[in-house]
DNA sequence: CTTGTTCAACTTGTATACAAGTATTATGGC
DNA sequence: GCCATAATACTTGTATACAAGTTGAACAAG
């Protein structure tokens, strides 16, 4: 029991933030692993007491997720909103837009920069995977997308990757933790998929561009059917890995 | 002197609104519209003070205008950052990327409702128009736009378009107000092409629709570039999921 | 004049206090 | 038992207080 009062979110990934910003990485985490389940109604007296903090950062934690539709701010405390299998698909479409608009861009410039900088987060995934830190890898795995979208210098649609960021950020952190625990062979996959990203950015392939997008959701996609239908099973696991 | 510390937001959108939400609405005006040069650096005690309220709702002010990349936040004070020729184009780029995406849903639904709906708000606008209220006007106009956003029941395409309101709705209520001191004759067009886009949607014609999307984009302001060569290829994403 | 140090006036982030409003529960009348 | 009303215990929004850190200027030493 006492377990299962453990950070969801890594720490060693909140090393300058405020604790507003902690509150609202490990309510995120929370809510969409289903710790927290929807439906779950929080008021800022209650989790400011659970964070032992204030109720000046809580505010800030829950406009936070509110703008990412975790949660719905009522007058009466905050309504924890469901990660449904819509959602997820929506979340898709999104990264499709972005991602499918940069690569229109990306054509049109030179790529060698773009595509060593994707490479060296590659090798470095790679890394992770031998050390089978499913941490590291997340985190360079988030790397390598934002390193595409930054790669044609247009805020709005970085703003629109910035509002995407957390949510796919704790899709992809439960999700590989899972597949740490279990099937390794999924991760030679992944790495194939982001080497035919890259070619296709090298090269300017429009079509292998969109194989290896849909390719590359597919794998964050499948786990997180299980995410949700199977939470107990997860949150064994990450008791277990400690 | 005096006449220049008016209010720029309509205090008739403020009705229940929070103070911090009051600061917000003032300062993105006054930032948009270059009251407040781009560069300077504003403090919480400062704006306090300005506002006669306290930091608590002028934090969450500045918190929500950097978000909508109106501010930076740094260590010491908000700098305020530059509404670009680059940036007004950036605006246009979302707004195509989403107007287009709903529209690729909208041939596979029934439109009649949306239709009828956009119809009335037009109606409204051509009230305005007659009785030369520019704030009814934008206020409309904005609203024609999240009927067609939210008319497809997608809570991530709807958060874009809530992170891009805000901005969009200050740029239109300036550009309108100029209009409504200056040349008379934009209003007939402009009513012309918000009718296309109702017949667009009506009949489901997507060529009619790109027309009346492009044009209404000239009709705010500035010019939309050639950016949508990645349709196809964007498109195939979409059916992809059915 | 230049350089290094100290100090004072700022800044943000967080905690706490207060006011106004809302839901719930208790209570009184029937 | 049932309904209306009042008291109570919550809620948020805002104001204020405090702590820690940064900036920049005054100022002394060389």
């Amino acid at each position: 029991m006492a377990e299962s009062n453990k950070n969801l979110y890594p720490d060693k990934w909140l090393n300058k933030a405020s604790a507003g910003e902690r509150v609202a990485c490990e309510l995120r985490m929370r809510i969409i692993s289903g710790r927290i389940e929807s439906g779950s109604i929080l008021s800022e007296n209650q989790l400011a007491a659970e964070f032992s903090v204030s109720r000046s950062p809580i505010r800030e934690a829950l406009k936070v997720l509110a703008s990412e539709n975790l949660l719905r701010l009522e007058r009466m405390g905050a309504v924890v909103l469901e990660l449904t299998e819509k959602e997820i698909q929506e979340i898709y479409d999104v990264r499709l837009l972005i991602e499918t608009f940069v690569f229109e861009r990306l054509v049109k410039m030179d790529t060698t920069e773009v595509a060593k900088e994707l490479s060296k987060t590659l090798e470095m995934m790679k890394i992770a995977i031998k050390y089978q830190d499913a941490d590291d890898f997340s985190f360079q795995d988030v790397a390598f997308h934002e390193t595409i979208v930054r790669s044609i210098d247009h805020s709005h649609i970085l703003m629109i990757w910035n509002n995407l960021k957390p949510t796919l950020e704790s899709l992809i952190l439960l999700s590989m933790r899972m597949r740490f625990e279990e099937t390794y062979d999924d991760f030679d996959r992944i790495i194939r998929n982001h080497e035919l990203y890259i070619e296709a950015i090298s090269k300017k392939d429009r079509d292998l561009m969109v194989q290896s997008l849909h390719q590359n959701f597919d794998d964050v996609q499948g786990r997180v059917e299980d995410l949700w239908t199977s939470q107990q099973t997860f949150t064994k696991g990450v008791e277990h890995d400690d």
